[in-house]
DNA sequence: GTGAAAGCGCTAACAT
DNA sequence: ATGTTAGCGCTTTCAC
């Protein structure tokens, strides 16, 4: 079933059944009913996407692109609600959703540009040849949590909210604080930090809400050395578990553990539970997102809220909307949600 | 920059360019070898995916189906894990993962059918237009948690693993039991059952779990009336915490809750915890699917355990391998996980 | 080992 | 209001 063989069948240009399906218009009322009638006795549901984008030389989809395989975008409790949002808005807009891993294999990742019309691209993309790529292409380009020249983005301060929360733990008394990095050091290894592996100075999110951290804790002088710093390799329930575990086999114990996500947080909240560590009494917890969870636990966790799904409402109207105004760099505001870890 | 272009700009052929790219064995090492470097040079990442896709007819993309929202795939947890398992597949055969919503506007799903080589199709699709349209390609079919004529599919005993969490409730001395179910009838409303709602007979799993329940309690003697048994629209937190708190309102107290998914469970759970209702002492709560955060909720939640991750590896291993051996119906073994909450 | 050419299914400019 | 036609970028058969 094509186009020309209904065509053929009803007796009319091929012209006219495409403009029955796409303009209208251009056809007066009783034609374009009659055909659109007699394509779905013939079985025929439309103009073949494929042969459609390629002569239209666009295909309604937008891609989102993150730096990690595929798997990611649903294990991540941020990064499904960031798809959450831009999913609202592509229905919304009748687009179609493409999730792009920027890990694919090289020698798959050919022409992948031309099947969207737009990119959001999520989470920083060093040397990743398939942004470059992308960015070739002149589409519509959008960034999510992370700057790239003078693309649009969409943003939060990680510095000063990172600076807030520690801030915040300082002033209620701590002194003893624990970091729960994440991917702060290139290594697959979990475990302190040592002096000279912090040396590379990246822009990554977790570099900003590091030196946040460390900027509250000289603000409130506290000593926040190197070996208090943790890195967990990625954000992932199974690792923070192991981290927190051997954090908290310390002695003497933290009094905080400040952590770069909620999931790392709730980890640390589930092995303090087994080993009855009281929280908030003996030990403070933080953490960073606001993922749903966050307000479920017990002890509900004190954290950074980011709205995860306007971020992507944001991205996904951004890349939509090529026009001007959306060529700016936003920053999302975010705020200290004080609950009862801490 | 296309093909052609480049054939130009190299001197040859556009089937040379062509066969470099896709058949390294047609031409010389050479001649392949300079005609990459030259692309990568000259800017030119391969052919274009539209292009290759209406030639060859062939997308190298897996389009995964839901009937429900695009946005429901991120949202829910087992979803969530479902699609884990299919991406994890996927990437390793390098194929593409198209997400599509049976829910798709009328007018806007013409031809996307031909954007997949295959389809698995997640949850009942009565009446869905597009799971049509897609059977009728004649491209490979999966059908996950029902079942559709011959088609291959991966399901669960829904029935017997609820008879055998009810029957392990009933036995451990439950007597005043309440069923918390996720769409038993059509309709967006929170609230018991009244009785010729459940006249119409529908063979979904919520469905399939309820007759487990009723049959075990009937097999205990214990009494679950209709009133009993109540409705929630949907698989969400929210609209969970709502019933929940509407059913721990009653008097007197039912002595267990049998949920029909995690989510709710930990909603009932969460509510408990408000009200100061020991779990399990007071109440029992179970619930089902074994989602994450079933086994760190705190008390830990007594479940159904199934393996979606495995489901979707399963799923995708079917549509992949077009086979013989895959047009047969799998049934994956499910399993009583018995932790705190009872 | 390499090139010429047909055509995948469609849309849009132009002609009637 | 409807029809004719070129060509989107590619792959593949066939000829050389």
């Amino acid at each position: 079933m094509t186009l020309k063989s209904v065509a053929a069948a009803l007796n009319v240009s091929t012209a006219t059944i495409s403009n029955a399906f796409n303009r209208p218009d251009q056809l007066s009322q009783a034609l374009r009913r009659k055909i659109l009638t007699e394509c779905k006795k013939l079985g025929y549901h439309g103009p073949n996407a494929t042969a459609r984008t390629l002569r239209r030389g666009q295909s309604d989809a937008i891609g989102v692109m993150l730096s990690d395989p595929l798997a990611y975008y649903f294990t991540d409790p941020v990064a499904s609600q960031f798809l959450t949002g831009i999913a609202e808005v592509l229905e919304q807009n009748r687009k179609q959703l493409l999730l792009l891993s920027g890990a694919e294999s090289e020698d798959r990742k050919g022409g992948i540009e031309s099947l969207a019309d737009g990119f959001i691209v999520y989470g920083s993309q060093d040397e990743n040849q398939l942004f470059m790529r992308v960015l070739e292409t002149g589409k519509p380009v959008v960034t999510v949590d992370f700057d790239y020249k003078d693309y649009p983005s969409v943003n939060i301060d990680n510095y000063q909210a990172a600076f807030n929360i520690a801030h915040y733990l300082f002033n209620s008394g701590c002194t003893r604080p624990v970091v729960l990095g994440i991917r702060l050091i290139d290594s697959k290894r979990i475990g302190r930090i040592v002096e000279d592996e912090l040396f590379e100075e990246r822009e990554s999110i977790s570099r900003r809400r590091l030196n946040g951290y460390l900027d509250a804790a000289k603000d409130a002088g506290v000593d926040l050395p190197l070996q208090q710093i943790w890195h967990i390799p990625q954000n992932n329930h199974q690792l923070a578990l192991q981290a927190a575990s051997e954090v908290l086999s310390m002695y003497p114990l933290p009094d905080c553990v400040i952590c770069m996500s909620d999931v790392v947080a709730t980890a640390v909240l589930n092995v303090a539970h087994d080993r009855k560590i009281r929280v908030p009494d003996q030990l403070k917890v933080v953490g960073f997102d606001d993922i749903p969870e966050a307000s479920r636990i017990s002890p509900s966790l004190t954290t950074v809220s980011q709205h995860s799904i306007e971020k992507g409402r944001m991205a996904a109207k951004k890349v939509l909307s090529g026009g001007p105004q959306a060529k700016t760099k936003t920053l999302l505001p975010t705020q200290l949600t004080v609950r009862q870890s801490s």
